[in-house]
DNA sequence: ATGAAAGCGCTAACAT
DNA sequence: ATGTTAGCGCTTTCAT
């Protein structure tokens, strides 16, 4: 077995220096590229090639240590395990791909407590930036111990955004939930539907609040009375008992995520009702589960992997030499229809 | 605004230090907990008060320098989507959380070349251990190139693991996914099925190979001919295409994974078929989606969770002072039948 | 019981 | 064009 420089199983980059026959620093300016310093090719050819036959990678964690970055980005999200984060996690990954970062993904379950400490996590590995992905929850209380934690990431020089959803403070990179659920709404609306319900999310969130603002603003606008408003929690089987309260109740129904549609769509399909010809139901997401579902969900398509992709993009911008500031922006949404919404249809016609 | 030790906006061990008119030395045997080493109560209180005051927390990336530990576990999965994955993650993290370690996922989406590029990076920054969530994929070829890039990894006394599928070479947290398969389908050919169909993942995977075997063991075993061998990739939409393909021929199905069994129900369900009345469907897996699908699917529970935790306890005891040899076990799985699977009826009955 | 000093692996002034 | 040196923030011998 080799061994290389006197505590290391692994080379190190005075290994390369010594293979190359140069110091350390002729070493890393050619493992760098930096172009600013001049370095005889010749010297730059040993030198690569010594990395090479030594199987030479750098490491990050020194270099963090010393350049201030360690080109590390964090993503919460509330729930690993629903495909809406994993888009925004794929859009993030692929940008941050490209520009070497590293990308940690915290599942925080949506505990505050473990929000916290995910923070505080990336806070200690010195992460240059912390993307928190799908909202606020939690109470103020909780809202300022996770800014104690933040501040220590922003006081170094580090990035804090919010995707798909509201963090007090922090700029944005989302959609206009509001405008878009009134939007969803409307299009149920000019079906024929009247007695329209909204299974909403937790009210804690901020995006299931614009969301239920949203439709609220849309039956308003219809004069429609808005009767039919309940708390799926954003989950599955939230979605599944307000299904079973709402069926043979209600025309049409929106959920404000895929899986509370998915919840209401077996809840329907145990009562007895078919989804469009009874019951037409919207969902907002636009998730892969929406579109295998039986019936196929008309929903909105949140762009999720473009929120990813601007947000890291911004991160990017931000942290580079001449940092460019991190504007909110929103993003646009579209409603994609698929096979469980449908015109009503006359009393007698059912 | 505060300011701290020359060049950080943000207090170092050697603010805590003075602050509490102690050395680094002793400020760092107090915040460390270092029972060997004796620190008087009334030092020990001045620094942690002053560790307090100041909002002190260590930088994780120059403790990793020196003590050539990073406390990053790594975890790489196919597809961050498939919840599959991420009840694996789930178990990791929860045991790695107490022991202060960082979980950082990595999304290979199935292909060699960003899984080789996870562990470049993952080596990059001195990961403790990686964990590769799902078996194997790609070539010979690929499987060499990736070996290179772990090699590092495993010189500096870095640990790998698989879970929930093979790795040549390296110890295994997983269960018999061949008597797994068996048993499921002999509880099919139990019910009186005989035209029993198998949905298969990729070939190229090495729990699908295994998968496939226990169902083709069990077919022979009972005298059955297995005429219906379809790959449907491990996707839903390869399960959409199995399923559509096998309406109308088949009693019974196996899917070799969740996701494939939920696109065969949408076929059938198209098709016109009633599961289980017509067509019985048993899944591999045990993800929430399989419970969640209407009918509920009867599937056979990979204990993910268990797995996840089973290993990073593995990786602390293997990482710890007294380091224990990693030894791959086996886990129990069990069956849990719910709606979609019921005895043959007579054809007249039908 | 406490501290001084070396050094982890790397980059970045600052020489030459 | 290349090298010397001084750290980054921490832990850890080794002294005292």
């Amino acid at each position: 077995m080799k061994t290389f420089s006197s505590r290391s199983d692994v080379p190190r980059i005075v290994d390369v220096a010594r293979a190359a026959r140069v110091s350390i620093t002729t070493a890393s300016r050619v493992l760098n590229g930096v172009t600013t310093y001049p370095v005889a090719a010749a010297t730059r050819e040993r030198v690569l090639a010594a990395a090479r036959s030594l199987n030479y990678s750098p490491s990050a964690l020194a270099r963090a240590l010393v350049t201030k970055r360690s080109r590390i980005v964090g993503v919460l999200v509330g729930d690993i395990v629903d495909p809406y984060f994993a888009e925004i996690v794929r859009g993030v990954e692929a940008v941050a791909r490209q520009a070497e970062y590293l990308v940690i993904v915290c599942n925080t379950e949506r505990d505050p407590a473990l929000e916290r400490r995910a923070v505080a996590a990336l806070r200690d590995y010195s992460a240059d930036a912390i993307l928190f992905a799908g909202g606020d929850f939690g109470d103020e209380e909780a809202g300022r111990l996770l800014q104690a934690e933040l501040e220590p990431v922003l006081a170094r020089g580090g990035i804090a955004l919010a995707l798909a959803g509201d963090r007090p403070g922090l700029p944005a990179i989302d959609i206009d939930h509001t405008a878009a659920a009134a939007e969803l709404t409307r299009y149920l609306i000019g079906l024929g539907h009247q007695r329209i319900a909204f299974i909403g999310g937790p009210p804690q969130v901020s995006t299931a609040r614009a969301r239920l603002a949203g439709f609220l603003a849309a039956m308003a606008e219809a004069g429609l009375p808005a009767n039919w408003i309940l708390d799926g929690g954003y989950s599955f089987s939230g979605g599944l008992a307000a299904g079973t309260s709402l069926a043979g109740t209600v025309e049409a129904i929106v959920a404000a995520n895929d899986q509370m549609a998915l919840g209401a769509l077996a809840a329907l399909r145990t009562a007895g009702l078919r989804v469009p010809a009874d019951v037409s139901l919207a969902s907002f997401g636009g998730t892969s589960a929406a579109a295998q579902a039986v019936p196929a969900l008309t929903t909105l398509v949140i762009p999720r992997e473009q929120i990813g992709a601007v947000a890291m993009q911004a991160v990017l911008g931000a942290l580079a030499p001449q940092p460019v500031v991190i504007a909110s922006q929103l993003l646009p949404y579209t409603i994609v229809v698929r096979e469980s919404t449908a015109p009503r249809l006359p009393e007698d016609a059912r």
